[in-house]
RNA sequence: GGGACGGUAGCUCAGUCGGUAGAGCAUCUGCCUUUUAAGCAGGGGGUCCCGGGUUCAAGCCCCGGCCGUCCCA
């Protein structure tokens, strides 16, 4: 209990409230002593207002055919004895037009209460106004919902970037491009799933609570699990799991769901986002990439009808394939110069020193390769790149390529400088997969990122025999934002992680 | 973690040199029966993100904090 003159009373309708909100507060209490019940009921046999407007016939203009619709008022233009709203459901726009000859003094009356934002249902007859828009003439109206808040300025939209993302609804309803966006998700997700399904690959679902947060190297979220007396991770990769059903004689499966890993947030992360995961028994590396690459050109052609996407004035992606394949190496040689690997540790650093990179005597020939990997050439691999033969110690699940054992067998697909897809030769040699694992462990050096647990269940089933098999994960998120030209991961989540308020 | 920028009416945004807080839309009142960012006339609406400080006086200057965006690590 609080004395403080500032808290509104414990039976305030609504804690911040405005002059607006008053407003619509007596407009509700209005309805209600009418005996109109402002929420509404179920709403059956309505016409979408695409379909209502198709009703129209130009050839017959008088029929005007009654239809009934329903949705958001989003525009509302009182005329004394007549009122135009424009609905929105969840096809698009219909106008409607209420007369006050039509509906009678008390519920024309009425009608003009309505706010912009109310959801109401409308049926009348379908015609064309002078100025050529379809519309129908209000007969009959119900009150659906009652909208307590106005809506977003109708012209500017809901610009503040914090409240779109906090009150995705508000963007959704104000924002057609960004309702265009998480539309087209949706198609991306399911054209995914289309194209695998067709292929005969199984899509399973394994733990998201793991014992040993494996399959990748970050920093799990930490739970508790009560019923078990245990400590928990949310899972950072579904790969080990995917792998024991391999193990059990699924040969063709698929996971695409959610993966957790406590790091930070940015325009290309969030903690929390969505992964293909695929393995294929008897298959390999490249198996993957020309599965991967039918894939993303396949979703592309059927989301965008095309096979290019143009991100800004000066980059246009262009997924036809074949995409290009080059060597870690030769993309190396390629950007430092073709004797990169022959000239002396001091040269290497100096010319890495040019690039503006922090890197120092101590770090191995490997390290100071790598460095410039990661900060320079990755970001200029703009159109779609299967970049291959990894250094062996960047991945500890792969197969090492078989005429030099310090590669893997492994491809990292490069698009718009981002990594969208990773595939390997999966290691199946369970001796050798334990030495990598502690190999990992002895080298982490306290790295939150690496797991000091093995998963000897995993080891386990692997010792049982695992098929050789290729695997790949792809980033929907990353995919999404490629065929949406969306600048930040938020833009293609629809409720982004943001710091809570206050 | 570091840097730059931002937070002002329900929304979108101005706010000069530190001197009575503004516009458009929205809202309210009146007029208006084919409007299209409808129109005309009039009115109301502010914890200027929060907390300190400087000053006769702070939306503005200084310090600390919160939230966000971008860049860097």
């Amino acid at each position: 209990m609080s004395n403080d003159t500032n808290t509104p009373p414990d039976d305030a309708p609504i804690v911040d409230i405005n002059d607006q909100i008053a407003q619509r507060l007596d407009n509700l209490a209005a309805w209600r002593g009418e005996g109109t019940d402002p929420y509404g009921a179920i709403f059956p046999d309505r016409t979408l207002s695409v379909d209502a407007k198709a009703l129209y016939n130009e050839d017959d203009p008088e029929a005007e055919p009654s239809v009934t619709v329903a949705g958001r008022i989003v525009l509302f233009r009182v005329m004394g004895k007549a009122v135009f709203a424009q609905l929105r459901d969840g096809a698009g726009l219909i106008q409607v037009y209420a007369q006050k000859n039509v509906l009678g003094d008390e519920l024309f009356a009425a009608f003009k209460r309505l706010d912009f934002g109310d959801i109401v249902g409308v049926t009348g007859g379908v015609f064309k106004t002078r100025t050529g828009e379809i519309t129908a003439k209000v007969q009959s109206y119900t009150l659906l919902s009652k909208a307590l808040r106005p809506l977003p300025a109708k012209h500017e939209g809901l610009v503040d970037v914090e409240q779109r993302y906090r009150q995705r609804y508000l963007d959704l309803i104000g924002n057609d491009e960004a309702a265009a966006v998480f539309r087209k998700r949706i198609d991306i997700v399911r054209e995914v799933r289309s194209f695998l399904e067709d292929r005969g690959y199984l899509e399973v679902e394994t733990p998201m609570l793991q014992v040993v947060a494996g399959g990748a190297a970050a920093r799990p979220f930490e739970t508790y699990y009560n019923a078990l007396s245990c400590p928990m991770f949310m899972r950072i990769a579904p790969e080990l799991y995917l792998k024991r059903l391999l193990v059990g004689g699924f040969e063709k499966v698929f996971e695409l769901n959610r993966n957790f890993r406590n790091e930070g947030l940015d325009r290309r992360h969030n903690p929390e986002f969505t992964m293909l995961e695929l393995y294929e028994a008897y298959g390999d590396c490249r198996t993957m990439m020309e599965l991967v690459e039918a894939l993303i050109t396949t979703v592309a052609q059927n989301v965008n009808g095309s096979l290019q996407v143009r991100l800004n004035e000066e980059t246009t992606l262009d997924f036809t394939p074949p995409f290009r394949r080059v060597a870690y190496r030769d993309l190396v040689c390629e950007r430092m110069g073709n004797d990169w690997y022959d000239v002396s540790g001091a040269e290497r650093l100096g010319r890495a020193q040019a690039l503006d990179l922090e890197v120092d005597a101590g770090m191995s020939d490997v390290a100071v390769t790598h460095e410039i990997y990661e900060k320079v050439i990755e970001h200029e691999l703009i159109q779609p790149t299967f970049v291959t033969r990894l250094p062996r110690h960047l991945v500890p699940l792969a197969k090492t390529c078989d005429d030099d054992d310090t590669l893997v067998d492994v491809y990292e697909l490069e698009i718009n400088g981002l990594e969208i897809s990773p595939g390997y030769s999966e290691l199946n040699d369970p001796v050798e997969q334990r030495k990598r694992f502690q190999e990992q462990i002895d080298t982490a050096d306290g790295n939150p990122e690496v797991s000091k647990i093995i998963d000897e269940d995993f080891l386990t089933a692997l010792e049982h025999g695992m098929p050789p098999a290729g695997g790949l994960g792809l980033g929907i998120d990353r995919l999404v934002m490629l065929l949406t030209a969306a600048e930040s991961i938020r833009d293609v989540i629809l409720f982004p992680h943001l710091r809570p308020k206050k």
